[in-house]
DNA sequence: CGGTTCTTCTACGTGTCGTAGAAGACTACT
DNA sequence: AGTAGTCTTCTACGACACGTAGAAGAACCG
C-alpha cells in the first residue's frame, strides 16, 4: 500500500521539511545529526538505495541533471498524509459511520478548525 | 503498525459483518463462498494460523469456553477505521494543513455529513 | 474407549525493508 | 587527456511479516 518503512520515513521526513532538493549526502549526514535520532552512521549506499526505492514508489523524484542528484519529495508532507487518510477511510464500507467515530476522537480546537474548513469550501447549507 | 494483511484484512471483513462469534470452519466456508473473491479453499490450520496472529494482535477474541472456538471482532469496523485514520493523522507535524487537504478532497455529501457531526458534539462556534 | 474434530506447534516460501560492498560512470584538476 | 576522487547502479543478504499448511496433541461424542 502506501505505508513506508522506517528509514524510507526519515528520509521523506527531511525531504518535506527541506526548502530545495538535497543529495545523498546530505540526507545522510542530516541522519547523524544530533537532532534526529539515534547517531547512526549510515553508508551513502543505503541512503542511495531507500532514496531509489522511494523513487520507485513514487514518492520522490530526483535531477539528474545536476551531477550530485538532488533529490525531492513528490507531494508534501500533508497532500501525502491526507491521501492517506482517505485511503484508509476507503477500506471501510461504512464511511458515515467511520467518520463519525473519526470526528468523535478530535480534540475541540481541531474540531473548530475542521467546521472552518468544510465552511470555506462549501458554505452554508441546502 | 495497524495495518492488515490481504488474509487477515478478509477475516476482519467477516468478523466485522457478523452478528455472532464465528468458528474457524465458518469463516473457512465464507471464504469458498461465491461471493467472497475467487474461489480458493483454504486449509483450516491456516484460518486458525491467522486467526492467532489476529488475537495476538489485539483485533481479534476468542471464546475459548465453547469447544468450536467462537471468533469475533474486538471493535467494530467503524471503530478500527477511524482509529487508522487517527494514527495516520498523527505521523504529521503538520495536522492543520493535513486536515485541510483531506477536508478538500471529501465529496459534498460527506462534507455535508461532517458539518452535522461536527454540529452534533460541539454545538455552535465561539 | 475409539474415531472424529478442533487446536497448537512448527515450518517454509515470498515480499519488503534496512543495510552495504563492488563495480561502473562521471567530474575535476593538473 | 589522464588519473584520482566522487557519485550511482547493481547485486546481495539478513530480518521480519504474512500466506500457507502438515503433524501432532487435546477434546468431544457416541
Amino acid at each position: 500500500m502506501g505505508s513506508l518503512g522506517v528509514l524510507e520515513r526519515l528520509l521523506m521526513d527531511l525531504l518535506w521539511s527541506a526548502e530545495r532538493p538535497l543529495t545523498a549526502n546530505e540526507l545522510r549526514d542530516a541522519l547523524l545529526d544530533p537532532a534526529n535520532s539515534g547517531t547512526k552512521p549510515l553508508a551513502i549506499t543505503t541512503v542511495l538505495t531507500v532514496l531509489s526505492r522511494l523513487e520507485n514508489k513514487g514518492f520522490v523524484t530526483r535531477d539528474r541533471d545536476i551531477r550530485p542528484h538532488g533529490y525531492s519529495a513528490v507531494s508534501t508532507r500533508a497532500e501525502h498524509t491526507a491521501e492517506l487518510m482517505h485511503e484508509v477511510l476507503g477500506t471501510t464500507s461504512d464511511r458515515t459511520a467511520t467518520l463519525a467515530r473519526f470526528i468523535g476522537n478530535v480534540s475541540p480546537q481541531e474540531a473548530r478548525t475542521l467546521r472552518e474548513l468544510l465552511a470555506s469550501i462549501g458554505p452554508s447549507s441546502e
